[in-house]
DNA sequence: AGATTAAGCGGAACCGGTTCCGGTTGCAAG
DNA sequence: CTTGCAACCGGAACCGGTTCCGCTTAATCT
């Protein structure tokens, strides 16, 4: 995150013109309506179209298809980071663990082709908090739970934990198999239980 | 795979025409160089000019950018595979494991852009032995060998294990981290040997 | 050799993402 | 209110993958 997206500021911190803050909400309300319709398959240009704006103007705000989906969904996975403690709180720590990591495949199986959010929700290097650290703040409690009452392994990384779910998302949008996202879970998680 | 590739065969096993035999080598050796020299991100029109045919040509022996791909490095992976027999000789199953894993993954990642080639090494239907059952047999191979001696738990799926490979191999190729490949191949295996 | 025809061929056309740029306009300084 | 200009706008153009289709030709039959 460079400091664009829907904090209503540009490039430089400056506040957006009014023209290009409404044509924001236009867009992210046309995204929106279009990935929850067709996926995150729909194309930017019938977005664009729908907001009633040219691709230029979508791209200025959100510089790439990935970023417009991490921004349309920003605020879900804020809701995801928010169950962490309320997990930990109410279940033992390792079941808290595979409570969030199902809600987390669901949450990124949930719309087709979700897998592009990832790479963006998952990758990045700005200044500010982003989505990817609320992401590993989260698993990081979780981790801290655990690792207090000695079921979690202390070597083990939220990060990686984090890098693995993000794997396996991937794998499980890829491939159709049932049974593959409770197996990789499993696996994961036995790699972070102490034995 | 449906009978199609580097087998000399057509879509219903009938011989390849001399001319489209010829034009199924040239494609192949153009885009051995080129993906050797550009990744897989060198256009499929740039390989097809190469070759000196068109890209309806290339599309019809090799109906997708992947499977192009695949068939490239087809025999490589056959030589991953093959090391997994010779590893179990040669090394305790969890060290063996551990080794094959590296190597799966540096495969991967060899040439930038490799996570495509997964899609399909590791996605298919045929009928016939394909790659990706290769792949699987070499994790049955290392996982059985564990079994034997109790050092993995017999409930983990060869398939899972690649899966989650896979699934290490995209995080890999889409992050930069150094230190995040180990650190995940640590947590599978975690998740694959007896405590 | 000549006819027949399925297989093969090339490349124009299409589609989606992304970039570029000439024209437009909100906004604030004078 | 006018003016200057940075920020903004739209969409044409580009690029890569994929599809389509009319023409060509290797292989086979007579």
């Amino acid at each position: 995150m460079t400091g664009k997206g829907t904090d209503g500021t540009g490039r430089h911190g400056r506040p957006l013109r009014a023209d290009a803050r409404r044509n924001e909400d236009r867009l992210l309300s046309a995204a929106a309506e279009a990935f929850a319709r067709e996926g995150t398959g729909a194309s930017v240009k019938d977005i664009a179209r729908a907001a009633g704006v040219g691709v230029g103007t979508l791209y200025r705000r959100f510089p790439s298809k990935e970023l417009l989906i991490e921004a349309t969904y920003r605020h879900e996975v804020q809701v995801l980071c928010a169950a962490a403690p309320e997990l930990t709180a109410s279940l033992p720590p390792a079941q808290a663990l595979r409570a969030w990591m199902e809600r987390f495949i669901e949450f990124m199986a949930a719309k087709h082709g979700m897998a592009d959010v990832l790479r963006v929700v998952l990758t990045d290097e700005g200044e500010r908090l982003t989505t990817r650290a609320h992401l590993t703040e989260a698993v990081r409690h979780l981790l801290a739970a655990g690792a207090s009452q000695n079921v979690t392994r202390s070597q083990v990384e939220a990060q990686d934990v984090l890098m693995a779910l993000g794997g396996i998302s991937v794998m499980a949008d890829t491939e159709r198999q049932p049974g593959l996202v409770p197996a990789l879970i499993d696996l994961l998680l036995h790699g972070i239980l102490t034995c």
